[in-house]
DNA sequence: GTAGGGTTAG
């Protein structure tokens, strides 16, 4: 029976003033150790039956737990709420912090009604609240709380002002923010702080910068917020740059800096600085909880230090949900998908509930090693067996699934059933496919509907014309080109880094800004000389190539100068670790096999999409990844044929050389006449 | 007799 809607009646009560008082005090001291809302009915029932149901001190802790706990119950201290005679503002700002509550401005207009005044604490609370709420209505009723902050006497509150700045910053209105910034009497560090926060969420993070520096004051939580910001935007030399700084000026190493440090190590694939602050951490006694752990297992990982994350995993006393994931999407990327499925079996046995990133993370693991029974198993169970509701990118792992697999059809069903209108990345999984096994008649309507979806990122266009290249549709391919150059999209430039004595080094193909460009070239050449011996055939000949980086001569790709400096550099036996921001090429992917082989170095390539681990000639994808897997045809083109396509600028797609016709992969052959050689020879951007 | 602002993972 619900204790609100029919109160238990109070029974007659003999009890003297003091052991009334008595009661109360067991029954409040009580409360404040409920964690869960049968007791909290349990102590709702005798404050009932003490007369004290309407008692604001003691229904304010009820509602506290019930409105605010995830254990809590809103609609519970909703209804406490709606019985009490006189709510004070206590009881107003409780409901504003609760995370649950989706209409933060009624609860205003009721305590406007019902005249009571707001407090100190209730701006702070409800900006918050109407930051939280996805909400189009929650800009233009914050904007009408901003002017009773003002009415009431508030202008000068450092709390309301620094939750109305962040509110602001929630709207995406950073003109607005700075406003209130800059109209405030007094900015204390934590308004600056909030600006810088505010600022990178939204990607300002020159302007961010600019305010950092002109700061009066900064302390640790200062510096971290620029660190993270550069951080999540992807601005990770940048983040340990400025750590550095941080360091010159008198700055210790904290927990969350630590953990700001050690994503860019991760995004930089900058393993010795990661294992330093790493190590920083553990002789510093800084505390390791479980986003740290998960920050340091996902830095291992990202680094290509599967064993290394393992350590940590397994070091852990308690293991939260997101070690676990961390760990399973390790293994995933790495290419050990029975181990990722045999962890989950652990963390089952450990009755850990998996969430969706558990889920997501499983599939990819299947996906990338071709599971795909097993991974279509784990789907349909999804539901049933975990209660977990697939959203946008289980389907888009499913149709890599099967795609990857080549069982274009089916990857194509999933996509036609699926409840939601697929998004680019679903639909870009199948295009991927595509261009993998050959399909061009589905890439082709696919990838259309992928350039419209997603404008702005030059990965579709240039999967798009791969993929009518590689079918010998040269016009098509060229126009798809076009289309991306129209509409001022640029390409990715491919690039390759790799660390040494903590320095990044960055290759771009073809590029000789490095100190040591000479030597590496050398070595480049000396590197491609002997692997020839062990069969190599450059990739280049064939004409149209299956590549990210056309614009370049193949045996000058970033990643192979990456490799030739890792040869100069590192002793025998020491692994090389290379991270590259496109997908490696088949050519670069079988030159490091056969590098990896005659130099009798293990090379680890982390790429867009996964790790290559190369050793003694092989690829731990087994060259289960995104080359091509069909023979390419041969086609014959005429000197006007490629006129015309000059024209459409087809300057972009690799014409090739004769003497690549050899090539074991069956790239294209293309045909031309001497005068045309000579042009191509003569102009390499043709 | 109770409460508030800025920084960390997948």
């Amino acid at each position: 029976m619900d204790l609100l809607l029919h109160p238990i009646p109070r029974t007659p009560t003999t009890l003297s003033a003091e052991d009334l008082l008595a009661r109360r005090r067991a029954v409040l001291q009580g409360l404040a150790s409920c964690f869960s809302m049968s007791e909290i009915r349990q102590y709702h029932s005798q404050l009932i039956r003490l007369g004290l149901s309407s008692d604001n001190d003691a229904a304010g802790r009820l509602l506290r737990f019930c409105a605010i706990s995830p254990a809590g119950d809103l609609l519970y201290a909703l209804r406490l709420f709606q019985r009490l005679p006189n709510p004070d503002p206590f009881i107003f700002n409780t409901l504003f912090h609760s995370p649950f509550l989706s209409s933060p401005l009624l609860i205003y207009t009721q305590m406007l009604l019902r005249s009571v005044h707001p407090n100190q604490f209730t701006f702070p609370s409800l900006f918050k609240s109407l930051s939280s709420v996805c909400d189009p209505r929650s800009l233009s009723a914050g904007r009408q709380v901003h002017a009773h902050v003002f009415k009431l006497g508030f202008h000068s509150d450092s709390f309301s002002q620094n939750n109305l700045i962040s509110f602001y910053f929630s709207c995406v209105i950073p003109a607005d923010a700075r406003q209130v910034f800059d109209k405030m009497p007094h900015r204390s560090v934590i308004a600056w702080t909030t600006m810088v926060g505010g600022l990178c969420d939204l990607g300002f993070v020159e302007e961010a910068r600019n305010l950092f520096d002109e700061m009066p004051e900064r302390n640790s939580v200062t510096w971290n917020a620029m660190i993270s910001g550069y951080v999540r935007n992807g601005s990770y030399l940048q983040a340990l740059r400025l750590f550095d700084l941080m360091r010159e000026e008198g700055f210790e190493l904290e927990k969350f800096t630590a953990a700001s440090l050690l994503a860019a190590c991760a995004g930089l694939c900058a393993l010795e600085q990661g294992r330093w602050i790493h190590r920083y951490i553990e002789r510093n006694g800084i505390e390791v909880d479980t986003k740290l752990a998960t920050t340091i297992i996902d830095m291992y990982c990202k680094c290509g230090c599967l064993e290394k994350a393992y350590d940590v995993f397994n070091s852990l006393p308690t293991k939260g949900i997101s070690s676990w994931n961390s760990m399973i999407g390790g293994l995933a990327t790495h290419g050990r998908g029975e181990e990722a499925i045999k962890l989950f079996g652990e963390m089952e046995k450990e009755m850990v509930p998996p969430d969706d990133i558990t889920l997501t993370n499983l599939l990819s693991a299947c996906a990338h090693v071709g599971f795909v029974d097993q991974g279509r198993k784990l789907f349909d169970r999804m539901v049933l067996a975990h209660g977990i509701n697939p959203k946008m990118e289980h389907f888009g792992c499913l149709v890599d699934l099967y795609g990857r697999a080549g069982r274009l059809r089916e990857a194509e069903k999933v996509i036609d059933e699926m409840p939601m209108e697929p998004d680019a990345s679903v639909l870009g999984a199948l295009l991927g496919a595509c261009r993998i096994h050959g399909n061009v008649d589905l890439g082709e309507r696919i990838g259309k509907r992928v350039v419209e979806l997603d404008p702005k990122n030059s990965g579709r266009y240039v999967l798009l014309a791969n993929l009518y290249a590689i079918a010998g549709r040269l016009e098509d391919a060229a126009n798809a080109r076009r289309l991306m150059d129209d509409r001022g999209v640029k390409k990715e430039t491919g690039r390759s880094m790799i660390e040494k004595d903590c320095v990044i080094n960055e290759f771009v193909a073809g590029d000789k800004a490095h100190p040591e460009a000479r030597e590496i070239y050398d070595m480049v050449d000396e590197m491609l000389q002997r692997i020839r011996r062990h069969g190599y055939v450059p990739d280049t000949g064939g004409g149209l190539q299956d590549i990210d980086e056309e614009e370049n001569p193949l045996c000058y790709h970033c990643e192979k100068l990456a490799i030739a400096f890792g040869l100069m550099k590192t002793k025998q036996g020491e692994t090389m670790r290379i991270c590259k921001n496109l997908r490696v090429c088949r050519d670069c992917h079988e030159a490091s096999k056969l590098i990896s082989l005659t130099y009798e170095r293990e090379i680890i390539v982390r790429d867009r999409n996964r790790f290559h681990h190369f050793k003694g000639g092989q690829c731990s994808c087994n060259d289960y990844c995104d080359h091509v897997r069909f023979d390419l045809p041969s086609i014959t083109m005429t000197t006007s044929d490629i006129f015309k396509i000059k024209n459409k600028s087809l300057h972009r797609v690799h014409i090739s050389t004769p003497n690549s016709s050899k090539s074991e992969h069956g790239s294209l052959q293309v045909q031309y006449d001497a005068a045309v050689k000579i042009m191509l020879i003569k102009n390499p951007k043709f």
